[in-house]
DNA sequence: AAAACGGGGAC
DNA sequence: GTCCCAGTTTT
């Protein structure tokens, strides 16, 4: 591992002097409050998509003070179209600890930022650097790549071992002087020139350096996530409805797979539907039972084969609605949450008839 | 359709 | 520790 910083910081800087972004919003006036509300936006989101949510998140809560007297609603109002609405939470959460008990100072450690829901070592690291000048690296998915191709790190960035010698490189590599330009540089020159692909590299100020690049070996690095191949499952979907058309929903214990969520009564077969009303609904005369057309619902550590079969029959109609068991218009005048699958199953249905 | 993205929380 | 989850954009 390289000592420390020169070559890389400094080349790197130079860069960022000449091509960099220098006139993001969060970028003129590196308060706290500002950098902390734009590095937790800028979490899984771009910068051309943040840049009109922090305008206006500045316009309404200027202050953290402001942040932390708000509605938690009024936080999701602005955080509408931004996803992964447990930042906003967070930074809510947050502020209110902040005001409460720091007397509205942000903690000057890493380890004090970490303490915040919502901020991670990369995240601290980032708000540390920009806002204070404290020398921390940060490992952010631009950093990863940047530096996964400079140094050739094999394998995939989240891993324990992978992320581990990232971290080590970013140490090593973050300077002691101008920390808050070089953070912002690194993040910058991963978005804009060293980038997931179709890099820039004739433009990049390490294209000399790049370990990657002198082997011809870009488009390697960073490693993919090792795909398993994934698990099959089956499972039979009953639609059941009753003579008014309403169809049969069940909701799921709150724990495990689409907690809450309404979804249809299940079994192992098709040929084998649930026993709900004494005797068995099965394919018997006057019942109407066909089976439709397979689907596949992938989660991230198995697939789904879903075959649902739809069964009409008026012994349907003397089940009850209770806690558990629901009868669902299919116009959705009903507002429930359902699990992904059925909502498609369900919209199918509501289309063919 | 699949991959990428950072952190929280359950186990 | 490890696994799973959450929402949107990019490829």
């Amino acid at each position: 591992m390289p000592s420390t910083n020169p070559p890389f910081a400094k080349q790197l800087l130079q860069w960022f002097d000449e091509h960099g972004r220098h006139d993001l919003p969060w970028q003129t006036d590196r308060t706290s409050y500002r950098v902390w509300i734009s590095e937790i936006m800028l979490q899984q989101t771009q910068v051309t998509t943040v840049i009109p949510y922090f305008e206006r998140f500045m316009g309404r809560f200027a202050t953290i003070q402001e942040l932390a007297a708000a509605q938690t609603d009024q936080v999701l109002h602005l955080w509408t179209g931004l996803g992964y609405y447990a930042r906003a939470r967070n930074l809510h959460k947050a502020a209110k600890v902040i005001v409460e008990t720091n007397g509205s100072s942000f903690p000057d450690t890493i380890e004090g930022l970490m303490e915040l829901d919502g901020i991670g070592q990369s995240t601290a690291g980032a708000i540390a650097a920009i806002s204070m000048g404290v020398r921390a690296p940060i490992l952010d998915g631009n950093v990863k790549r940047v530096l996964a191709r400079y140094h050739c790190i094999s394998g995939w960035p989240e891993q324990s071992s992978v992320k581990k010698q990232l971290w080590e490189i970013a140490e090593s590599l973050t300077p002691h002087e101008r920390v808050d330009d070089y953070t912002q540089a690194i993040m910058d020159l991963g978005a804009t020139i060293c980038t997931r692909s179709k890099p820039s590299c004739q433009d990049c100020p390490f294209q000399l350096d790049c370990e990657a690049r002198q082997q011809d070996r870009v488009a390697e690095f960073p490693g993919k996530k090792a795909k398993k191949t994934l698990p099959v499952k089956s499972v039979a979907m009953f639609i059941l409805q009753n003579t008014l058309g309403e169809v049969l929903l069940e909701k799921r214990p709150a724990t495990g797979i689409w907690g809450s969520l309404y979804s249809l009564p299940e079994s192992a077969k098709p040929s084998s539907p649930p026993k709900l009303v004494g005797a068995s609904i099965d394919r018997g005369a006057n019942n109407v039972s066909e089976e439709l057309q397979k689907i596949r619902h992938s989660f991230s550590h198995y697939h789904l084969d879903i075959t649902p079969v739809r069964i009409r029959a008026t012994k349907l109609d003397e089940i009850a609605e209770t806690d558990r068991w629901l009868w669902y218009p299919l116009d959705h005048s009903l507002e429930v949450g359902l699990a992904a699958p059925v909502k498609k199953l369900l919209n199918n249905l509501a289309e063919n008839s």
